[in-house]
DNA sequence: ATGGACCTTCCCATGATGGCAAGGTCAAGC
DNA sequence: GCTTGACCTTGCCATCATGGGAAGGTCCAT
């Protein structure tokens, strides 16, 4: 039996965020010893290490917890595992879709930017709502 | 001049974050009525535009306040803004890495899971902590 | 028995946003 | 002029997952 130091090194999980998931019942209470100090043990850590993991992969707590219900559930069908995994996968794309079209407008906006000395700065016109003046197209393959 | 539902119409940030962005201090107080009620006029309503354009690209509301630092400073060297957008773009780069990498683990997973009525599931098995059995190769392009 | 490393609970902060409630104000219609 | 509804004000709470710290108790090795 290990206590909360020791099952926090041993899965990942920062003892804080251990016993955050443990108040907000993603996982069941732990043990206490006599003094009330939460006691783990190997299946409990390995509770942790899975949780470690699926946030890891994005998973947002609730899901975590739908993952952890799959996992307990011994007859559940892989297909709704699958379906949930799907859904995060699809999530995470629409997430990098989003950050790829602001990174895509950035840097249009730096490419056009001379970063020199001089204040002419077509960043800050276009954020400040007038069109930066078209950059000289010097090639059809800009 | 206009009440701060019009300036929030006008500007797409809503009325609640145009008051928020006045007590953090990022945009300068707007004035009053006689009786209390804040005004704007185009000058703040283009602030906000801007405001909102920079959210927009996923600039944190810190290096909004820079950008907007440079905006009023009309003697600003286009280079301190290029500097910024480059470490944005930078910053949403690194954010996309993480989540394409997410996205690809998730993604072998499920191409492992049968994802039918049976509980056999590689996804859980790994996070769980357990290798997932090697799918069998049906192909060398799967 | 003392000290240091651990544990406990409780409160606060983050970043950017939304929501709600209680109360004041304004303008239009009657 | 009065009512009504749409707006405004402030203030507090909630999110989501995490870290920080304080105040106090425990455990173990010296």
């Amino acid at each position: 039996m290990m206590n909360i130091g020791e099952a926090a090194a041993a899965s990942g999980v920062s003892a804080k965020m251990i016993r955050y998931y443990e108040e907000t019942g993603l996982i069941p209470p732990a043990g206490r010893t006599a003094s009330g100090y939460r006691t783990y043990g190997p299946k409990e850590v390995q509770i942790l290490r899975f949780v470690r993991r699926a946030r890891d992969l994005g998973f947002p707590m609730e899901k975590v917890a739908d993952l952890l219900a799959l996992w307990r559930d011994r007859s559940r069908a892989s297909a709704d595992v699958k379906e949930l995994a799907e859904a995060q996968v699809a999530a995470l794309e629409l997430r990098i879709l989003e950050m790829q079209a602001m990174k895509a407008s950035l840097e249009h906006l730096v490419h056009s930017c001379a970063g020199d000395a001089r204040p002419d700065c077509p960043i800050l016109d276009d954020l400040g709502g007038r069109p930066a003046r078209a950059v000289p197209a010097r090639s059809r393959y800009s």
